[in-house]
DNA sequence: CTGTTAGCGCGTTCAA
DNA sequence: TTGAACGCGCTAACAG
């Protein structure tokens, strides 16, 4: 079996004391170190090729450098997030627990009390559905003043903070390029994927509304009723031949929706991004980039929102910010400009 | 601050000794506790809600409860193993620590090494790349004795485990459906996706070329110069036009392949899973199933990968198994019947 | 069979 | 600059 190397041998090795090699690893204030001999320990640190053990430092320090990260690894937003943590943490030296979010939330989230209990985590990252607030989880957060930050949960919950995107902004944004370069009226679609409709849904469809009436036009919206929904394509030619009888510019809540439209127009004969012009508010699938022609769309920079909240709960880690500062973080999103957009001069 | 509750707690609460508490929670053999006191304690436990802590346990203990998983989060393939690997973490009481493959492969491998050597991870499981071997890690591993399993990485090589699947069984199996199905003689289209090609493209080439032997027919293989890949759509036009005037069915060794087929029969008014069959060997972009037509396709299990691996590195771990023991694991692809191979009868 | 005491593991930190 | 104590749980040795 190979033996673990302690700070006792390189102690041993190096001639001076434990305490020595703390100082010199973690330049602790109030124990003076000669270049000497910290040349000389850190020598022998590399011969021997010295790692400090975690657990001992972890149970002194009450610190376990780990992060967990909570939501599902099947939800490919999810990942994005962990991407953007996973560059913050690298940078600060701490690592990151995936955590799974399962069926049962409730039970879930009392695992990850239970992980920050045991001091295996410091703090936590959530992906949160969208507005889904549970304040139970909310009372235990504060009472064990478990450094938490969420990720599109939460908005305007002054319990705690959250990471979230300006969807009003993003709609906005999205209008203003199909308008700019298209001058041609959007509709708006908005597709029930989720029941009842979320948060940001309703969000989208307000800045629409919006938008239209402050640009002097008379907004057009298309609203599917639970009945009408229908994944046939027969269905979507229909729909879309009607469509076309009237309007050419399409903006759709759901990338799902322009998905659907696009096909049933590739099929009538309709060129998308020229006779057609057509945008998502969003890219849940991962997939407008893989269609064709791909589709244009409004992306909720989840990577972006990891790295913030990273960082975020990172100040409140290492105690630069207090826990009781919930202030929230706001992000805009990123237009992906694809092909479904095109110049119609 | 909340004061954290530790076993001497529950100890003085419960009116027995720290050994105790230890016991009940961990059966220590050798420790006896009657019934009466092992209430007692659980339900002191449950009333102070005492949560061991985990880095003291470790450190005693030696053992983390930790598993790395070493790969990239961009990267869709991962997070199906990261699933499977969650599960049989899940049931074991371990936890997944995500370690990010980088830029510099012999970089971030030493990181695992440090990361071991800390004691904070028991064990490692990386997604390689196929048939990628590093001698220089496979001897750290060996020299510290580290529990590691590779997901299709090392196959068939005796200094570490590994998950494969069997290539040529997958495509043998491809062929079977598409030929059982549609009656029609399959010809192969290989592009070069990855530079050389990959292990598992060849296999798989081989593999179509045996089965067409086999059965007696003469294998078509069109496989890509680098000269002529192309990702426009006119390409695969004229492609697809040549194609289809001495065949209408075609296995192709990488997703993409079929949906660029796939869409360029569509624009030339073919029908795929009628008068064109396609079938792609794997889903690597995950994309297969949302397209129209869904493309058949035969997958990589990944998520089953994941969850042999860790049952493997579980018993190394837990000294089931000694690490000694670098025997590699087989599997199976999984047959997805979607859209695009249909009847022809 | 039931339970206690004492010492350990390893790095950090404070008083000397 | 150092010795000694500490943090917290585990376990071998030991005692009733």
């Amino acid at each position: 079996m190979v033996k673990r190397v302690t700070s006792f041998d390189v102690a041993k090795r190096a001639g001076v004391s434990r305490s020595v090699v703390s100082a010199v690893l973690n330049g602790t204030p109030g124990i003076g170190v000669s270049e000497e001999k910290r040349k000389m320990v850190l020598e022998v640190i590399r011969e021997l090729n010295y790692q400090v053990d975690a657990q001992a430092r972890g149970m002194k320090t009450g610190r376990s450098h780990c992060l967990a990260a909570y939501g599902n690894v099947s939800n490919s937003l999810f990942l994005q997030v962990l991407e953007g943590m996973q560059e913050a943490c690298a940078s600060h030296g701490y690592h990151v627990l995936l955590y799974p979010s399962g069926s049962s939330y409730e039970q879930r989230i009392e695992g990850l009390l239970d992980l920050f209990l045991q001091r295996r985590i410091d703090g936590i990252i959530a992906l949160d559905r969208p507005h889904k607030v549970n304040e139970d989880w909310v009372q235990a957060v504060n009472k064990h003043q478990i450094p938490y930050v969420s990720v599109e949960g939460y908005p305007h919950h002054d319990g705690v903070p959250s990471v979230l995107m300006d969807y009003e902004e993003s709609v906005h944004r999205a209008l203003n390029f199909m308008w700019k370069r298209t001058k041609r009226i959007p509709a708006y679609l908005e597709l029930h994927h989720q029941n009842p409709l979320g948060w940001g849904d309703n969000e989208r469809r307000c800045a629409y509304e919006r938008w239209m009436t402050s640009h002097g036009m008379e907004p057009v919206v298309y609203s599917e009723e639970d009945g009408i929904w229908s994944e046939r394509i027969v269905y979507w030619k229909q729909w879309t031949e009607k469509f076309m009888a009237s309007s050419c510019s399409l903006l759709t809540n759901w990338s799902r929706g322009a998905v659907y439209v696009s096909r049933a127009a590739q099929l009538l004969g309709i060129q998308v991004g020229k006779d057609i012009q057509l945008m998502a508010c969003d890219n849940s699938e991962r997939i407008n980039q893989h269609l064709f022609p791909a589709i244009t769309s409004m992306e909720v920079p989840y990577r972006e929102m990891g790295l913030l909240a990273a960082q975020r709960l990172l100040e409140y880690v290492e105690g630069q910010r207090a826990v009781e500062d919930k202030s929230g973080i706001w992000v805009k999103a990123l237009l992906e400009d694809r092909e479904s957009v095109g110049l119609t001069t």
